[in-house]
DNA sequence: TTGTAGGCGTTATCAG
DNA sequence: CTGATAACGCCTACAA
């Protein structure tokens, strides 16, 4: 595709150096005359040289670009629903991309559509550094098989297998914790007697946060259930049918424990569609802290997920393990803190 | 970094061919028996083998990958205003990796801290057959050098030296269509008689969708300012300060014509906390339809960037001039469209 | 259908 | 400080 064009062979020639010294100029900091590189650099200026980095990376046995594969959530949804789908995801890749720039990395990104995971997310590991990836986007085999040969860390998800010796690092938020924390001030400051947990199919991150509200529940003398009232898919549009079938079915919740901030949007726009208010007759939570949360009316109370640690601890552990290939797999588990807004019925800023 | 491991040499033995039946079992589609296609396989997964990115690249001439840089607009600011800065640029990463992967490629990013920008742009460009760069990322002139070596498109911003025969493509929106048919429904339909346009520093965008406010305002038998009532960063804090030095300057207009949706959201915040109501007294719409404009209260009348098909034209550019490398330089401009919703005065589905 | 061998553009190791 | 030169791991004619 690329038109074939200058390398390093015609910058020397008319830098009048070797290869070897223009690569030095390129590479910054090696002990080159100022004379020659001066004459290196208008060269590569004069010629309008760009260095493959391909070749590049193939001779110095690293690509300075970090890797980030998520899930292909709305893949099979219809193009509406799809458009509102993915913020939490916009976050992580904004998260990554910091933090991987500020360590001097690119990063390269790829959804993977269930059927040809393999293919690409092999491709991608083929092409980084280490990479980052979102929990439900492939087999753990596969998996494997990568963080044997890249420094790969598992972002949220279970960490299945962590016991067993191999090689991925596993970084986590505290979901229980977040999620009771939200429960307990649902039913213990809000006095709310009948919440009902919204969860989302499949998902180690969605059971535990069920745990912590249930620990929440079961501490303000309620009993809770021991499945989620309902579930949905982690979109709004998921959010919403979720809602509407437990309505549907006789449920009357006072307070609503959403395992997302998507699907407790969603939530809420069942619920008032439905004829109830929000949060006067259901106080509805959220978790992750996007920042859609902040602007909906009411405003969401949610567990904020710490986007910016989270990238940088990601970042890290790539980089500690790249350093240390053979070190045991280690699991990084991050705080969240709770943000009071309207919907569950505190006024904080901007509720 | 990665440690070193399988190669085709290591399969091809274990298989019990060559490496250049390993590499057409690879690659797919080639003509190989089915005996030593399954060889080949099982070795493959036997070793856990990665092909190395690198060196494929270098070997085959192509990547794979399209690169996708832009501003990084939040770098110099504060954390906390960072954050909701770049829904726009969120959208646009989406789009491009979609349309991205329907084709086959994964999509490299890199944000432009402006001062490192010459660097980091040209190494995303040493590694992708075709990058796509956002308006106000790096200087033309580093553009230019690198149109030379691999397609590149420019999304959005001016197309200064477009005439000139270079070959950098473009991508752009009717801006000034769009903000006429936006000011022409908020005077003409609801009959305000002081519209004013919130527009963003240094950006041809930005005078483009003026310019289209300015048409309407005229044709409306209005006469418009020459200049944008206020400025703001195209953030959305930026938006809610524009909006507090027109109203501290004395500015009561009746209608907010904005450049982008990020600053029409601050300012309907500003105005709020001076008091003022939107849509009552003071009517906003915003440009582009970024996905936060549907969940605010009030909903946001916009303008429409077409992202799926930004992300498919900006794709398709990229293929046709890598097809064709010398054929003239390309402008395509795709339609906006308007949605109506609350904070104009109309009543949306959801507003 | 399969194997052989040369080359892709850089980096890096050595001597000078 | 600089210059040859051997990798780097894979692809792809070309030949068999």
């Amino acid at each position: 595709m690329a038109r074939s064009l200058p390398t390093v062979y015609e910058v020397a020639q008319r830098a009048g150096v070797s290869t070897a010294t223009v690569s030095r100029v390129l590479a910054g900091n090696d002990r080159v005359k100022p004379d020659s590189r001066e004459k290196v650099l208008a060269a590569v200026s004069e010629l309008g040289y760009v260095p493959s980095g391909a070749a590049r990376d193939l001779a110095a046995r690293r690509t300075g670009v970090l890797g980030l594969c998520f899930p292909d959530l709305a893949g099979d949804q219809d193009a509406e629903s799809a458009e509102d789908t993915t913020f939490w995801y916009d976050e992580v890749i904004r998260g990554m991309e910091r933090a991987a720039r500020r360590r001097g990395y690119a990063v390269l990104i790829a959804a993977s559509h269930a059927s040809d995971d393999v293919e690409l997310v092999t491709q991608v590991a083929g092409r980084c550094d280490g990479m980052v990836v979102l929990a439900r986007t492939v087999s753990v085999p596969v998996l494997e098989r990568i963080a044997q040969r890249i420094p790969l860390v598992m972002l949220a998800g279970p960490r299945e297998g962590a016991e067993q010796g191999h090689d991925i690092d596993h970084l986590v938020v505290d979901n229980t914790a977040g999620a009771k924390a939200l429960t307990g001030h649902v039913v213990g400051f809000h006095g709310r007697t009948a919440p009902a947990f919204l969860g989302g199919v499949d998902s180690a991150d969605s059971d535990a946060r069920f745990e912590g509200f249930r620990a929440a529940v079961a501490e303000a003398g309620l009993v809770p259930g021991d499945r989620p009232a309902a579930v949905g898919d982690f979109t709004t549009a998921g959010g919403a049918r979720a809602v509407e079938g437990l309505l549907a079915a006789g449920g009357r919740p006072d307070a609503l424990v959403c395992a997302n901030d998507q699907m407790a949007i969603g939530a809420i726009g069942a619920l008032r569609a439905a004829g109830l208010s929000v949060p006067e007759d259901v106080a509805v939570t959220g978790f992750d802290g996007i920042q859609l949360g902040r602007h909906t009316r009411p405003s969401l109370t949610t567990a904020v997920q710490p986007m910016k640690l989270l990238g940088e601890s990601a970042v890290r552990l790539l980089e500690e393990r790249a350093a240390e290939p053979g070190r045991p797999s280690q699991t990084v588990e991050l705080q969240v803190w709770i943000e009071l807004r309207g919907s569950c019925g505190c006024d904080g800023p901007g509720a």
